[in-house]
DNA sequence: CCGGATCCCTTGCGATACTG
DNA sequence: CAGTATCGCAAGGGATCCGG
């Protein structure tokens, strides 16, 4: 009884979690941003070479996701040809810390990997 | 070339989060390693309780998963009927300060969509 | 260089029903 | 309660070609 206060306490937690996921899931959208955050900007071939594996139609319809999510910024360069560079917003940079830790977690877990 | 230096420091950042997010990535694996975590222990249907929308056969194959990357560990009860207990791993718990994180920018972004 | 359009196969995943 | 089995659609996503 004294649990289920509780309980609803998480079920708080657990829900931001799932809203969070709501914009960063998806095979690649994390990748993606990951690349852009710690070049500071990357334009739409780089990212492709970055994110292995991934398609440029893949890239090209999250790119968009996240733009709409008001997560990157798209800007055109009126050069020839054209050129396209993708940055975090302001608020896509909240997002670092959540992208440092996966970093970090990530060669962590290689070792633990390989390690074994 | 010198370029290529200071991609390859980049990349190694990146290939981390793509390592982290090949054991995370699924619609619903985050969201279940966040209940698990928070409630300290949890059980199948409380998990499917939790993670809103998910079914039983995901919640199934999902939590096997997890198993397989020792992020969870599985114990069975014989009681009657059965009870199973889903606990994180010594491992699984260094995912901690990323489950926090996410709560944390996921009610930033609720308020921020809601605010809108 | 950037990305849209098309084709087509594969997978995710929900619904339902069933077992120990 | 804690799953497994089967069905079947819809979405995911790769390959390729094309236009600005």
């Amino acid at each position: 009884m004294g649990d289920n206060i509780c309980l609803t306490g998480h079920k708080k937690e657990i829900m931001a979690v799932h809203d969070a996921m709501d914009v960063l899931s998806g095979k690649w959208k994390i990748s993606i941003i990951s690349s852009i955050c710690y070049y500071n900007g990357r334009r739409f071939s780089d990212i492709l070479n970055d994110v292995h594996g991934i398609s440029n139609k893949m890239l090209s319809k999250e790119l968009k996701d996240l733009e709409i999510n008001k997560l990157i910024k798209r800007t055109v360069f009126d050069t020839q040809p054209v050129t396209v560079q993708y940055n975090l917003t302001e608020y896509g940079c909240t997002l670092r810390t959540i992208i440092d830790n996966l970093a970090h977690w990530g060669m962590e877990h290689r070792k633990a990997i390989i390690g074994k």
